[in-house]
DNA sequence: CCCCGACCGTGACGAAAGTCACAGGACGGA
DNA sequence: TCCGTCCTGTGACTTTCGTCACGGTCGGGG
C-alpha cells in the first residue's frame, strides 16, 4: 500500500491509513471480469495499478464501452451504492493486469461521515465520471463511426500510454456496437490519410 | 415553501429550515433556459414545481434531450461543481411552467458538512441522473429511431402525467437528433399500428 | 505435415436514416 | 382578404452502415 499513497495525496492521512487496515488490496488478471452486469455490489473498488474498462450492456449481451479508471480512480456506482446493495448495471473488466483495493461498503459510510477529504473523492469521482460519460454520449449521437473510431484510437491510446494497440477489428466493432467489416474499411482510410499504420498484430497510431 | 415541505420529508427539519432561510424561490416560464451550456454555476437549483428538461449541446448547437428533472429533483451538475465554478457541458430548460429553489454553492457546502441527510440526497441525486444518462445510452447505442421515438413518447407522457403531448414533429428530431421527415414517417407508422394518434396539435398516447 | 481456429480484406447487397424538393393546411397580422 | 410563417406529408435520392459470402494469412496442436 505504501508505494501507492501518491495515488490519495487530497486525501487526509488518517483517511489513507484507514484505507490500508480495512481495505483489501486484490489483483486482476488482463481480462478478468470485476464488476459483473445484474451483480450486487457489496463492496467499493479503487484501481491502484493497471487500466479497467467499463461497459455497458445490451439485452443481447453486447458490451458498448463506456470509459476507462486509471490509478487512483474509484468505480462511481459502487461508491455510492450506499448500503442498499442495489445490482449494477454495467461490467468492468480489467485491460492490462491491474491491483485493486476493495473496500466494504459500510467503512466507506462510515469515512463518508468523518472525513471531508473522502466526500471530496466520492465527489470528485461522479463529477468525473458523469462527464466522460456525456462525452460518451456526443460521439454516439452526434458522430459518424469514423469518427467515434478515431476517438477510440486517441482514447486507448492515451489510456494505455502507448503508440501502439494490440487489439483486433472484432473487439473494436464490439465496443463501438458496429461490425467487424465496417472497423475493417474504415482502418484502412485512416492507414490511407496517415493517420494509422497497420502492424502484424496491431495499431501504430501515428497521426491521431 | 411551506408548499413544497412534502418533496423533502427525507431531509432533517432543520436543513429544510435552512434551505428556507438561504434559499431564493424563483419562477420561470415554459421555455425558459435555467443553465446555458458553457456558463459557470454559482448555485445549485432544485426544482420544486413544473418539469425541467436537461440537453447535451452539440458543437453545432443540436439540443440532444438526456432526461427530465422533477419537483424534488436537483440539478446534479450545480449540485457538486464545489466552489471551482467550472462552466458547465448542458442545457437547462424549463418545460412547463416551473418554480425553482436557488442556493449558492457556498451554502451546499456548509450544508454538505452539517446535514446527514443533505449528502444523501446528493448522492442519491447523482446515482439518479448517473443511470438516466446510462438508459439514455442505452437507446442511442442499441436502438433504432422507431424503438427511440416509442421511448421518447412513453418518457414525455408520463413526465408530464398526460396522455397528449403538444409538441411538433421537428422538435422531437432536434432532440433525438434526427430530421423531421424521418420523425414523421415513423409517427405516421406508430399511427397505423395504433400506439398514438395524431390530432390537430398534438400526439395523443394510446397503447405506449 | 495438415487441420483448425482466429483474424483480416473485400465485393455485393439491403435496410435505416438523412437530404432535397415541393405541396398543402392552419393561423395570425397587415 | 392576402401574405408570411409554421407545421406536416410525401416521393426521390444518397449515404452510412450492417450483413452475407467468400478467400486468404498465420500460428498452434495433434
Amino acid at each position: 500500500m505504501e508505494k501507492y499513497r501518491h495515488l490519495f495525496s487530497d486525501l487526509e492521512p488518517k483517511l489513507v491509513q484507514e484505507m490500508q487496515e480495512k481495505g483489501r488490496i486484490q489483483e486482476a488478471k488482463a481480462g478478468q471480469v470485476l464488476i459483473q452486469s445484474g451483480q450486487n455490489i457489496r463492496s467499493t473498488m479503487i484501481v491502484l495499478e493497471g487500466l479497467v474498462k467499463l461497459y455497458r450492456e445490451s439485452d443481447d449481451g453486447y458490451e458498448f464501452f463506456m470509459y476507462h479508471l486509471h490509478p487512483g480512480d474509484g468505480c462511481a456506482l459502487s461508491l455510492i451504492c450506499d448500503r442498499t446493495f442495489r445490482s449494477s448495471a454495467v461490467t468492468a473488466r480489467a485491460d492490462t493486469d491491474a491491483v485493486l483495493l476493495v473496500v466494504p461498503v459500510e467503512q466507506t459510510e462510515h469515512w463518508m461521515r468523518e472525513f471531508r477529504t473522502w466526500y471530496h473523492f466520492v465527489v470528485g469521482t461522479y463529477r468525473k465520471r458523469y462527464e466522460e460519460l456525456l462525452e460518451t454520449i456526443d460521439h454516439v449521437a452526434f458522430q459518424n463511426m469514423d469518427e467515434r473510431l478515431e476517438f477510440y484510437l486517441r482514447r486507448h491510446g492515451q489510456a494505455l500510454g502507448a503508440k501502439v494497440l494490440e487489439i483486433t477489428n472484432t473487439q473494436i466493432a464490439q465496443e463501438l456496437n458496429s461490425s467487424r467489416e465496417v472497423i475493417s474499411r474504415l482502418m484502412k482510410k485512416l492507414a490511407e490519410q496517415g493517420k494509422v499504420r497497420l502492424l502484424k498484430n496491431g495499431i501504430e497510431l501515428l497521426k491521431i
